[in-house]
DNA sequence: AATCTTTGCGCAATCGTTTGTGCAAAGATA
DNA sequence: TATCTTTGCACAAACGATTGCGCAAAGATT
């Protein structure tokens, strides 16, 4: 048991070279046997059976190089994020690796730093790798590098941040119904200067937020309150923007941000400004995160299916490597407005 | 420019063949001279120069595949965690997915979730891959399985995670100093029964901290008051083992936690019991992360150099690859106690 | 002019698989 | 018995690089 591990390791790697000299067979047949064509070739059940014990009485296993070498598959998907250290993208490369290594692929993992040419340079190196497929969440303003990766190289699945037009699969949240039932409920209880905070504009996915706000508020006659600002999905801007938006006047009664980092930046400014969480300004934010539960206030928030994205995106590609044609699928997801502690009734 | 990345996919991948072919040279000076071998084999300059022009005007790129197959190398590195949706591994991976790239190395995720057999499983499936070298942080109990890997297969680089008798090598934080500097600082602040809920207790983290928590309590005179209770990363277990503290008689005025699983757990146990956290109780955890500056109250904690520890584990395990030998660093980081709100004087 | 060095590069084996084709032996058919 | 099928496996050429060794031509030495 713990030998045969270690064997695994110490013995001169079993090849099916070795293994022909072993067994007085050929390379040829054993090759076939292992690789389950025996009786697409015809090998004898006799053989087949006395070849499989020999293999894993010497604890054979194939070198993927030169299997890959012959076969031009690797087994091996990339997976391109925007940050890692992101919860949501955390989470949703936990659901990848996952599934992944259940359907016997393993993840070469690529953080673009929120940057578009760092993207693109990670997709090369994994191109080199040649990597079977490709899933990434772009942080690029044009689909077309990547469509051309999914059209001249390897497939490709976006996830979570898309392009609105584009000829590549995508399984996303849908953002628009999403932001416009967290910007609705806001308005129901009250709320009329809700202001937005959000991320990259050129973001499909902030376009759809975008959207969804504008019209929650214009079908409550509310478009003169409209308030857009911010240009980033950071701390960062959620911090300044939130801070600028604090020292206007008239204040807005209600913050929706767009995910969770820029979330982080505006409760700092709200704390810092002295303000109170309902209280005195109601939040609500696209993403979820245990931790969002321990804030102060808990804050009422759109979930994302993350797990959902994370395997379907999966399943596409991996279908789309094996049938080896490209998908066209563009799934959205619902999202669920998951209610907490930060919003208040505004009677004004 | 655009045509330039364009046809890298398109055309038939250049090979060395091509390459000769084209310019009338042999595959072997070739290959040569794109390794950088030219000098070594006496290549004139004029070839030289001849030869990379055409490389780069016909886009070559070297087939990884077929270049490991020869060289038994992969310039690709695994990296084990118990759990990537957890913010602190996020953030390691960040930062080794990072550094390794600008080292010309590629990362392939495995998540053990929590768990010593898919851990074990993950390794195996990295060596399949024939990964350079591995860093782990470690679900394991004994060592006995990473220490074959590593002296029979590829170095492993420990992180966070480790096992305090090991031929391994690793780097973490000094986990006694930073809890013996955390539970002080409750006992300066007047607290006596403070309580501490613990990670897994084979883990040589946990008994670190443990032991940091100990001498504090016994250098203030506090044995009696000496009290570890939990067995689990995970909220959960924060959340029970703080569910039945809170119900024990006399209450403890403070809580130390041991990662930020376990103090998110322990902080919805004390919500719901309806405490405060100074006011009735308070709480100091191991382990950063931003949102811990925005939970009610922002959490005193101690902040581990997460990104020190991911590129020093990198750079051991690059050059224990490079040189062809086993590292025995070990190496112990200091962590920094952040002072913030959760921690109340107690005058008793 | 004969021998020795140095310069500059190529031959061919090798890494460990996969796979199209081929070919004997055994069995079936007439 | 001669021919045709089927059964069961092997040969050898890929895949695309790296590398030890060898060898001719040019230059240096005596």
């Amino acid at each position: 048991m713990q030998k045969s591990s270690i064997n695994s390791f110490m013995e001169e790697r079993m090849t099916l070279v070795a293994l022909a000299e072993r067994t007085g067979l050929s390379v040829t047949t054993i090759s076939r046997v292992l690789s389950g064509q025996a009786e697409k070739y015809r090998i004898s059940p006799k053989t087949v059976e006395y070849i499989k014990q020999e293999a894993d009485r010497c604890n054979y296993r194939p070198n993927v190089m030169a299997q890959s070498l012959r076969t031009k598959r690797t087994r091996t998907i990339g997976l391109v994020v925007p940050a890692i250290s992101n919860p949501f993208f955390a989470n949703i490369a936990s659901a990848i690796v996952q599934k992944a290594r259940e359907l016997g692929y393993t993840v070469i993992l690529s953080d673009a730093m929120e940057d578009a040419e760092q993207e693109e340079e990670g997709v090369r190196s994994l191109l080199l790798r040649h990597v079977d497929g490709i899933i990434v969440s772009t942080s690029a303003e044009q689909p077309a590098f990547l469509e051309q990766v999914n059209e001249s190289a390897v497939p490709v699945v976006l996830i979570d941040r898309y392009f609105a037009e584009t000829t590549l699969p995508y399984v996303v949240t849908d953002n628009y119904s999403g932001a416009l039932e967290a910007v609705s409920h806001l308005i129901n209880r009250g709320h009329q200067r809700v202001a937005c905070i959000c991320g990259v504009r050129h973001s499909a996915i902030v376009q759809e937020r975008m959207r969804g706000y504008v019209d929650a508020m214009q079908r409550a006659g509310l478009e003169r309150f409209v308030h857009c600002v911010g240009d980033e999905f950071s701390v960062q801007n959620g911090y300044i923007e939130a801070k600028l938006l604090l020292n206007s006047n008239p204040l807005p009664t209600a913050l929706f941000t767009m995910n969770n980092t820029i979330l982080l930046g505006a409760i700092k400014a709200i704390k810092e400004s002295g303000l109170r969480i309902p209280e005195d300004i109601s939040v609500v934010s696209f993403d979820d995160n245990p931790f969002l539960d321990y804030i102060s206030p808990a804050i009422t928030r759109i979930v994302q299916p993350q797990n959902e994205l994370g395997s379907i995106a999966l399943r596409i590609l991996i279908r789309s490597i094996e049938e080896n044609e490209r998908s066209d699928a563009r799934i959205k997801l619902s999202p669920i407005l998951k209610l907490c502690d930060s919003v208040a009734l505004y009677d004004k």
